[in-house]
DNA sequence: CCCCACAGTGCAATCGTTTGCATTGATGCT
DNA sequence: AGCATCAATGCAAACGATTGCACTGTGGGG
């Protein structure tokens, strides 16, 4: 009796199943949450104090043109009978929201779970809530690209903070001349018509392996996707690195291969049956760290001893690992900020930037 | 020119700073995002289409008293436009949302950043994505308690799903009491009125024992904080079984401290120091497991071979570490839906139920 | 041939706020 | 005293959709 949202109601599946229909909900009505219950409104408190709307609401935002005394008298009036005022309503009226989306890219659960990303969303929702507005999160699969737009013609959020650009480089350009307000936490590509926000990355890449240098490696392997502009910038460090200090870098110790693959264990596997010389790994994020750590400890191989072993992102665990993992710390607490700072230029219509923030080496045991 | 959004406009400094006021932000307005150039709407269809905002509106939302050709002639005149409804709007008629809240608990950046709590926030996310709802994140922290009711009452979400009970256990029934549609991720405390969904704790922790009790070990220390009502129940799993196989426990191998506490390792060092016999440890979370195996591995104790360990949630990480780490599986992706579906019964007004998941014990090396 | 039923469509009210403008006293000034 | 000013307040029109109800026109049945 009190509430009365429509049943999901799975408009009953047509005959002759026309093999595994793609989303069926292309039209975006149905499931609706009744509001329940007849909230009190502002009709409501207006009549109890013996006011206007107008007057309630010019008192509840603060109005100058309320004098003190009415406002606080409403306001208190308001807070007594738990109102709040509809901000579906108001928005409707202000012709514009409070909420801003923020969408994780990447199909798998992986993408979503890898600690750091996560720990730029919590920074991001921080820094939302600091500033009154709220954080719609929507994890976007790549086959379902057009949610994107959805979520900003449909004028559920003002604009978009995207994590992880993948391979999404383009649609966001399209998107960015649409007029679209965007910000993207990754790596600046020199065509990117949108504001970045990310990492030193080339920085920490080349701190990590000068590191990996000093300490006394010379055959240092790079675990990363290259292919992929975060990773790829911290290739480059890499790169750097090696050449200032005159090291030929050998191919066969690059590979893409990521935590979760499988592969990172062959490749441990084969690398050491062949004998292939290795004296340290440099991997693009700790949780692959961690895992090489895993493979290289089961076949015997002393980390640092006998390989030194550096990550990136200083996840919290990798301070927790035996031997404690070296790793470049990334300003995740800075992330959260820069990212709604630069949404707001974007929003304010002021031209775009990018924000690079600085990449710190964190020394810890598992390099020596 | 496109876009004019107010810009964040602090409302000028007081001048006798007053002492470092608390969130100024009282009156819930201020900052709004514009929605910017304006945008297609519902008139501009109809006139196009030459027919009412009334046809256009049945057509999108596929009514059937609107003929087929008719429909799908507005339809693609829509999409064609790169129209969407105003969902505000649209909501604010039909007295609904369809969006629901999630709030994670905790001030730390730890509680959002625990693996295992993502992992259930990405199932909710896909969850309410398939069934066409959108999912407004907050974090809460514990001082702020009040933002529980604002997101409903404000008429921002249908519902909420918290994730964690933490403390706030009374005050939850009190909302519930209040007539909120709510759902609690955690354990189900016998005088709860909200319900809820988790794992099976005290078989997770009977499985988990009783497998480092049957590779022979006899004195297993217990880690997790027993007071939180997860963790709580894990621990009379572990009792369990310890009392079935005739063991008795030795209270100084029980040990409140998590992930991330510094007395992890002073526990080691000094149970190591005092010769404390133990064999085994079963670790309440899987980050926790690992931190400790990192410690032992410190101090030169071999796992499993002098000291077995298992560990709680089977996070990504756990197969990954060396050796390998014996663990309790969560079905996370059931955690998603069923949060969500109790969600809906709880709008429906049907009466309360709790679902509970099984726990799989996932055996790997770290117990031998 | 008339009437009714009914498929299509449109009118207009409504959702809960905000806000431009008009209105009202009271005050100050000449 | 008369008038302009101004602080408080209220009226009513938006905001962008949905939907009950009334209105057409057509076809079929009697």
């Amino acid at each position: 009796m009190p509430v009365k949202p429509r049943p999901p109601k799975t408009p009953a599946p047509s005959p002759e199943a026309a093999h595994a229909a793609p989303p069926v909900a292309s039209a975006q009505t149905e499931p609706v949450l009744a509001r329940g219950r007849r909230r009190t409104q502002m009709t409501d408190i207006a009549r109890m104090a013996g006011v206007s709307t107008s007057t309630v609401s010019r008192a509840l935002s603060g109005s100058p043109l309320i004098p003190e005394a009415t406002r606080n008298r409403i306001a208190e009036l308001a807070k007594s009978l738990n109102y709040r005022v509809n901000v579906g309503a108001a928005n409707l009226r202000k012709r514009g929201v409070q909420t801003i989306g923020v969408v994780i890219l990447g199909d798998t659960m992986q993408t979503i779970s890898d600690p750091f990303l996560l720990s730029i969303l919590g920074s991001v929702a921080d820094t939302l809530d600091e500033r009154g507005m709220s954080l719609l999160l929507t994890r976007l699969k790549l086959d379902r690209q057009h949610v994107l737009a959805d979520l900003v013609e449909s004028g559920q959020v003002g604009g978009l903070i995207v994590i992880g650009q993948l391979t999404l480089h383009e649609r966001l350009n399209a998107l960015t001349r649409d007029g679209f307000p965007m910000v993207v936490w990754g790596a600046p590509l020199p065509d990117a018509l949108y504001p970045v926000v990310g990492g030193d990355n080339a920085m920490g890449g080349y701190l990590a392996t000068q590191h990996l240098i000093a300490q006394g490696s010379r055959r240092i392997a790079f675990f990363g996707d290259y292919s992929h502009p975060e990773a790829g910038l911290r290739y480059q460090g890499y790169q750097r690195a090696l050449r200032e200090a005159g090291i030929e870098q050998d191919p066969r110790l690059l590979q893409p291969f990521l935590f979760g693959d499988a592969r990172i264990r062959e490749v441990i596997d084969r690398w050491l049956d062949l004998q292939l010389p290795f004296d340290a790994i440099f991997a693009s994020s700790d949780v692959t760290a961690i895992s090489l750590m895993g493979a290289l400890t089961e076949r015997g191989v002393a980390v640092p001893q006998q390989v030194r072993l550096a990550g990136y992102d200083d996840i919290a665990l990798a301070e927790h690992v035996h031997p404690p993992l070296t790793t470049i710390r990334q300003p995740t607490g800075q992330a959260g900020r820069a990212l709604v700072d630069l949404l707001f230029e974007a929003l304010a219509g002021q031209p775009r930037r990018n924000i690079v923030l600085p990449a710190e080496l964190i020394v810890r045991e598992s390099t020596g």
